[in-house]
DNA sequence: CGATGTGTATCACTACACTCATACACATGG
DNA sequence: CCATGTGTATGAGTGTAGTGATACACATCG
């Protein structure tokens, strides 16, 4: 374990699953290229401890993940990011995005937003999260 | 009562809890323009009996709705499609959908999309669902 | 083999969401 | 006032999702 691992972080009165925010985390990392094929993952155990979670929560999360052909598994080993990872082209990445900004633009029209005060609101929020 | 009363459906055992699926009716009967401001909702009693559920569980759909400002209630009466519903100010309303575009614009950087891919996604989604 | 590292099957517990039965408060019309 | 129409507060019952404690199976390395 030479190299840094990736950090997880959960909230856990967030109202959101642990298992699920694992789940989306490593999805959003393997989605942008921080996480390659080839690299394990840090231990169920590891992460457990890192977190004051129940080791089996993590285990969860990475069976669910490795269902989704996102992980794959090696027996004695841990868990590897796999290979098949044609899934973050960016038409696949903008589709994942897409019932996200569905939401949030649907609801701004219901509130009575234009089009072009909803675009602002977006950039508003690209300013302050993008680096 | 001379007039036809909105008939909802709902299936028991379709995963969706029945409350939210009358939510969901109601607020497509309304954005359809089907159902207009001043129109008064069958009542609790009978839309339970018809659907063969219990009335509180038809009183806390109305309720949300009524939370919401689809609905008003005239006590005697019965709940009645809010009028053209003013959600606030400009300000307020932004407010509103500032969580959820933050939720997107987050979703999409993790995915390793520019600000300007996001903005397109943006974009396509706008053209898609403002008329 | 035995020590140590993986992930996981199984079961129990907790918290919460959903639904319902009952009983109540308020408004209208005879 | 009384009958009948609204919606609803309260509490119980039920199912299920989320989490955790325990014990196990398999793989690697000395």
């Amino acid at each position: 374990m030479s190299r840094p691992e990736p950090i997880f972080v959960v909230h856990a009165s967030s109202g959101v699953p642990i298992y699920r925010q694992l789940i989306d985390q490593v999805e959003a990392l393997v989605a942008g290229g921080r996480l390659c094929p080839g690299d394990t993952l840090p231990s169920v155990r590891q992460v457990a401890v890192a977190l004051g979670v129940n080791p089996m929560t993590v285990s969860k999360a990475w069976s669910r993940l490795e269902a989704d052909g996102v992980l794959e598994r090696d027996r004695g080993k841990g868990m590897v990011v796999a290979t098949a990872r044609d899934a973050g082209s960016l038409a696949d990445r903008r589709a994942q995005v897409r019932p996200l900004v569905d939401q949030a633009v649907v609801r701004g029209l219901q509130l009575g937003l234009t089009p072009a005060q909803l675009l602002a609101v977006v950039k508003s929020s690209l300013e302050e999260k993008s680096p």
